[in-house]
DNA sequence: CTGACTGCAAACGTTTTGCACGGTA
DNA sequence: TACCGTGCAAAACGTTTGCAGTCAG
């Protein structure tokens, strides 16, 4: 199975439940919790919704995903990566990731306000192109 | 009291309760469920939790006001307005509007999708003037 | 071998629902 | 007057916690 080293770098013990959530994440690029309980209950019969919590949050904490909030949805999780954003289909739900160039963005920001930026999130909504049809 | 042509205007009959959450929305600019709800306890001795629930639900589904996700912290609820874009102090929680020109940045969606875009949701983080000190 | 992880059950906080009463239009 | 809104209590959710047994390192 692929992505022990993931958990290892990020300091995380290296367990069957760990594994095949990492590799949902990677398979499905963002993920709910709903979703991964049901993916899990295919592999482990006894799987804990606690299990997931507590992996999740053990995750998050140690900077291998993060939760995006998006208007109108359940949170998903994803692996973390270099920053981007999302783009999210209103009629069929699927996230897509793009990258951005934010830099006049940000030119605008520090213009019209006096705070010192950290991070964007930028999420858009609209139709897919399965869904425009 | 003002604000009870806001609801009017909403198809919503003007009560003294939801005319405290409009006068609140309008002062404090955005709004927590909890925030709302220590406010309303002020001015109402028996108000319940179950009718702030109703009323943003009522408001939200006629387009008053919408809820704002903002990462790593607690929803907060504002009036609909023309489209702005938000900054959150990450030290203060202190949240603020800024009004952006995000035309170089939806062609720049275009130009890297196939999505056909409506809204685009951006909350940038960092710290306020204030914070910096 | 030791500490961390799992699954279970219970607890917890938040949000929703049903109902009887009271108020708005 | 008729319907809608309110407050209360209970229920429904989603998430967290504590514990005993098991597993990874």
């Amino acid at each position: 199975m692929k992505h022990i080293n993931l958990l290892k770098e990020h300091h995380l013990k290296v367990t069957p439940q760990r594994l095949v959530i990492v590799n949902s994440l990677y398979e499905e690029g963002h993920i709910t919790i709903d979703r991964l309980y049901t993916i899990l209950k295919n592999n482990f019969t006894n799987i804990s919704l606690a299990t997931i919590y507590k992996n999740i949050h053990l995750m998050e904490v140690n900077n291998l995903i993060q939760e995006v909030k998006i208007p109108n949805h359940k949170s998903v999780y994803e692996i973390v990566k270099e920053e981007h954003s999302h783009i999210v289909c209103t009629n069929c739900s699927n996230i897509i990731d793009i990258t951005l160039n934010t830099d006049e963005l940000k030119q605008q920001v520090k213009l019209v306000s006096n705070f010192h930026i950290n991070h964007s999130c930028i999420v858009f909504d609209g139709l897919c192109h399965d869904c425009v049809a």
